[in-house]
DNA sequence: GTTTAGCACTCTGAACTTTAGAGTGCTAAA
DNA sequence: TTTAGCACTCTAAAGTTCAGAGTGCTAAAC
């Protein structure tokens, strides 16, 4: 990307981005001067600011303000100046409580909770893909009659979810016909991905089974929704009145655009998909996001996994003046516990 | 409350309230003279306006605005001079729509889209209490061993809830051992509601239990567990950005509050049961509140049943100012709906 | 006794003006 | 190459002005 910086405009950058990220000022020259010990005149720093504006990464919000980073300057702080914090303890020890507490069986509640400290630790909205059981592979499905109409299905997952629906039987079917169906099922299935169980595959097995059992409509239906419900995932927000805190926000019609935007889960989906990665935690600033509802935020991404297979991402979203150096810190430390805490 | 109003003023504040409610501008003589066709002069109106405000109906935001409704003048509107809408037919197909669609099973999908619609009928913030799993009776329980560490348990409701629950037991108890259990728990516990399964009562049972089975410490710690858990309710949101089109919410200071507050679902749901009756339309209007955090607001409850057992909670929280024979009609509809949708 | 026309008075909110302060870029000297 | 000095620019906050809406009161009209 162009020339690269002289350790003197790399310093001058850094002081810029993390002043402006603390204060949300733009930052004048002399400023710049007091926080670097570096025995330079404000006019030096001056001349050297014009030169990164020109170079892009820095803007003035008109002629006689102080500067701020421009987007590149954001990514070429991210890439190259950051320093990574350190946890507080505090913090550390806030994650793993709440994700250790005895209480944190069902997944959900360990989503949910995980969301909060997010948000409370970064004081940013935070956001969550429940886990995408769409990933997982079938292991087994039982079928329990409850009363005369009514079944419960039952579907067992390799990464250990169990998900179960009950469904209306028009007919009854003897146990003998039940266990017929539910073990040809099984051995279909098997080790194929929910996200695999399509539609055509259904209706395959539909005409395989129909020429033994001619009753089995009804439940098929039923099967297939369910099927397809659960391949819609849920994300779950943490601190949305967060971005309320920050400057960037006071306009009530921007505001109004977000909490709307938090409002429509499957653009938060899109939005969380379009930007994870199996493996590292990823940093996409202003306009790097393919939506254009969060050009002018940051996202920060990080994905769990349970037993290895990756699972849901959980992201941080706020305005691009944001603490990148703690939030990534936080991130990370979130998705080593969660993984740790999935697994067991 | 002191003297009866004279038609006149009745005629008045009644023009005074809808006028308000339309427009959020404080309304002078001359509006009410425009808007009744009763041939007098504004100089009248003025001379009953001012008497209205000595009698508390209005209030004057500064000398020389014209007037807006008090607390009591929308009371007084609210029980003896409304006319309860009609409604329009688009809504009355929404609603219906919304909650007829095949794919409505799920009872948590009835809800979320009649969140919707009741938000989007009225552009208020709609909330709704799920259902109150607790004032169901037991009627039934079942247990699933699903592996060598996991069972399911199933419970009926009279009210034709079912919720499962997946627990881990650490010694595998025989098919045997297991019909016991379930058949003696299912003995005891028919026909009380599931409020009535204290801590106590399960203690009992336990006590008792162990003297003919000793492996169940595991099972029962989970049983209570999940049933505690079921007690919570879930409070359901809808249109939470309406607020912010609502002139009185254009101060970022009330509109953190308010959002605040629906983050907190405990506080939600006290504040839906506190104003909840079981048989009408109730209206709660500015400090009629109990809770303080919605003192500028009302909220209009229904509640609505299933076979005839009241069981949740729907409501429409906004500024005093709100258009109240739309929202209750509204209301009105949806909880019949409901019920019907809900009882079938 | 009501009702109303007329008028002086009040208050607000929008538009405009002023001003202090922060910061810049340029020039010329170090 | 760096820096002191200075003229210049722009903003945001505080102050000012002003039209408009609405009132309450008085005295005349019905």
């Amino acid at each position: 990307m162009g020339a690269p910086l002289s350790e003197r405009k790399r310093q001058i950058l850094r002081a810029v981005v993390v002043n402006y990220i603390s204060t949300a000022e733009p930052v004048g020259s002399r400023t710049v001067v007091r926080s670097q010990r570096m025995g330079l005149s404000s006019a030096t720093i001056r001349n050297e600011m014009a030169d990164l504006e020109d170079m892009g990464y820095l803007v003035q919000p008109h002629t006689s303000a102080g500067r701020i980073p421009s987007q590149l300057g954001y990514r070429y702080y991210v890439d190259n100046l950051m320093s990574s914090d350190e946890l507080s303890d505090d913090i550390e020890r806030e994650i793993s409580s709440t994700l250790s507490r005895e209480k944190m069986r069902e997944i959900e509640q360990i989503i949910v909770h995980s969301a909060r400290v997010l948000s409370s630790a970064t004081n940013q909205t935070s956001l969550i893909m429940g886990p995408q059981f769409k990933k997982s592979a079938f292991r087994q499905m039982r079928i329990l009659p409850l009363d005369e109409k009514r079944s419960l299905v039952v579907l067992i997952t390799d990464t250990g979810f169990i998900k179960n629906k009950v469904i209306d039987l028009q007919q009854q079917l003897s146990p003998t016909e039940l266990q017929q169906v539910v073990s040809y099922l099984n051995q279909k299935l098997y080790g194929l991905t929910i996200d695999q169980v399509t539609t055509s595959l259904i209706n395959e097995l539909k005409r395989d089974l129909f020429r033994r059992l001619e009753i089995l409509e009804q439940a098929f239906i039923l099967l297939e929704e369910s099927l397809k419900e659960e391949k819609q995932i849920r994300v779950f927000l943490g601190g949305t009145t967060n971005i309320l805190n920050q400057p960037e926000f006071k306009d009530v019609d921007k505001i109004r655009r977000m909490l709307n935007l938090f409002e429509q889960e499957p653009l938060l989906f899109k939005i969380l998909e379009d930007s994870s990665s199996e493996d590292d935690i990823v940093v996409r600033i202003g306009t790097e996001n393919e939506c254009k509802d969060i050009r002018e935020c940051t996202l920060i991404t990080g994905t769990y996994k349970i037993h290895d297979k990756t699972i849901g991402t959980v992201g941080i979203l706020g305005p691009t003046r944001m603490d990148y150096g703690r939030v990534i810190t936080v991130i990370r430390h979130l998705v080593d516990h969660l993984n740790e805490s999935l697994s067991s």
